[in-house]
DNA sequence: AAAACAGGTGTAATCGTTTACAACTATCAT
DNA sequence: ATGATAGTTGTAAACGATTACACCTGTTTT
């Protein structure tokens, strides 16, 4: 294989020269760039960036630390990054923890050992002092996920203002019992949203009932484990807002095997608007995340911290959106 | 940062020793080990594994090029590359190429650059030559897609098989006229179902109708567009073949709001056996692939070629099963 | 006692680039 | 003619590890 010691004999130049054409600098005769170019075709040689990447201690690459992809949603959220990192020209790698520490950690060393110039936590298993301790050495940001107390710039939407949001839609047309699935304290997201449902129920003057709330996690299985918790209550609730909506879709599922229609008896209210919100019947009714868009905005927080070491905590909050579809049942009357 | 150097001095011993520790050398006194260890600890040093990266020519990373991670089948194939690949030390990049050539293009380049190791496609825009050409040249295997007259190794399953047995279910479930909903040849996976949906037309002597063949792409909304084709029909088929679940689900959705109900009004098989197919409702019968394997199988195949430099050329036929569910009519007594 | 050997370590070359610095040429102003 | 300047190019030192080779020091073999 070729290398540019090869392409400088060739070409009767220095490597230097070779290099300054590689790099397009503009003090390089014509000519020489041209004698250069044929060298280089004719050896058909391509540059082995390992020697660049070692030289300029910089590899263009970030890494993507990613609970799952089986969900769509960070599905999303990644092709946003990517996108950006494209633009930039970075490449994106993508760690698929499964929210194990272990994985988490070792993927972590990546950095440590200059394989990747950043790194994007779409969810973390560490504390609020690793996590910071981690941001404050290496640049990183978080998406998705606003980690309470680390310091670390953010990109999400308001968890607490949108299930505030979308529990005060259920309130509004009529719905009292409105049981919760979520995923416990696992996730931060999880967390802010069930204050957001329960700010909503006490403003309504409605007394929470803590069995309504149900730990069961994002992924369409927890959804009917949660709905079979549902059915062996002693009486239905009117609503359910599962906050994922794989995991609403679990819901309607496994509540259709026991003749329970959504919309007739009961109501259903998804979060994030994947593409399933649209396509399953009933359409589901949904909370919308930006997911596109909080990836893209990481990636600029991220570029922002590899190139000027600025540290400065921001939270950056994009808007949700309230998807009004057929799973809730809505009265015209009520405002 | 602490290098190896600034270990080294710390410890009172060569780099060279340092890197034997960091190397797990045997011939390295357990004293020295441990005055290393101490230093490496006091110093919080990390290997800059570009260093080694360089000397040894290997990133141990590999390249998967993907043509989406919209559509749940690739993500499952990514997670059991990624799993094989990890097993083996190895870090895996995506690239999300949309089938565009270009992006294609300038991502085989990061082989060229030795940026990896080795590259897996899971589709690809180049035709047999070039594919065959780079495969030549660089560790590469394709998987999911069996390329027609290209050398390399592949692992898939028999989609010729697999759209034939889907077939035959429908004709001895008493479906006569089978719409074909599938994505041209774009795929070659796509082409070569055609064909053994044709077969199994022909075998059971019914004459093909050529505009029951509805090259429409594998998403969801392919299958709307199919489903807007089908319903424009002077009469309805029997059933409909679409070959991913997502675009079953497409087809299912545009017809329900249509009133037309899937298994009393027509049948709808998918393929691929996703998530959704479970999930939907009614539960989709589908033709299963064993994804993960595919992956797993993949990186197999491409390891060794890494590692053995050996071109043989082979094809492995993973199994795929009929998943029966509630999507197509059936008949009790034909066999 | 000399030779052979093994265990442990250090020296320095190496991987393929980039880049600081030096140096050369031609041009221009003085 | 001299010095300054700009444009172009080359030399060699990085970058941070790995590793071939040499070189010790003891110990064993002859």
């Amino acid at each position: 294989m070729a290398t540019i010691k090869d392409v400088a004999k060739k070409a009767g130049v220095s490597v230097a020269t070779v290099s300054r054409v590689l790099n397009h600098y503009d003090n390089v005769r014509q000519e020489t760039i041209e004698a250069v170019q044929t060298a280089i075709q004719e050896l058909d040689y391509h540059p082995n960036f390992l020697g660049r990447t070692l030289r300029r201690q910089e590899t263009m690459k970030i890494l993507v630390m990613v609970p799952t992809i089986s969900n769509q949603f960070y599905s999303r959220v990644v092709k946003g990054i990517q996108t950006a990192a494209q633009a930039h020209g970075y490449h994106t790698m993508l760690a698929i923890t499964g929210s194990d520490p272990e994985i988490e950690q070792e993927h972590i060393n990546m950095a440590r050992r200059k394989l990747v110039d950043g790194v994007i936590f779409l969810h973390t298993t560490m504390d609020a002092i690793d996590f910071s301790d981690f941001a404050e050495n290496y640049p990183a940001v978080s998406a998705c996920e606003l980690v309470e107390g680390a310091k670390i710039p953010t990109v999400s939407i308001d968890d607490y203002r949108a299930a505030l949001d979308g529990t005060r839609f259920l309130l509004h047309n009529g719905h009292k019992r409105i049981a919760f699935v979520s995923a416990g304290d696992l996730y931060d997201s999880s967390r802010r949203r069930r204050m957001g449902y329960a700010h909503a129920l006490r403003e309504a003057g409605i007394e929470a009932e803590d069995h309504l709330i149900l730990n069961e996690g994002f992924t369409f299985n927890a959804g009917k484990r949660a709905a079979a918790r549902i059915l062996a209550m002693p009486s239905l609730p009117d609503a359910v807002f599962a906050t994922s909506d794989s995991t609403a879709i679990g819901v309607i599922s496994a509540l259709a095997e026991h003749g329970i229609q959504v919309c007739r008896d009961i109501s259903v209210m998804g979060f994030d608007n994947n593409q399933i919100a649209e396509f399953y019947l009933p359409h589901l009714t949904t909370i919308s995340q930006p997911q596109f868009d909080i990836g893209h905005k990481a990636f600029e927080l991220l570029l922002n911290k590899i190139q000027n070491q600025s540290c400065e905590e921001q939270h950056i909050l994009l808007p949700h959106k309230l998807e009004c579809r057929n799973s809730v049942k809505q009265n015209g009357s009520s405002k």
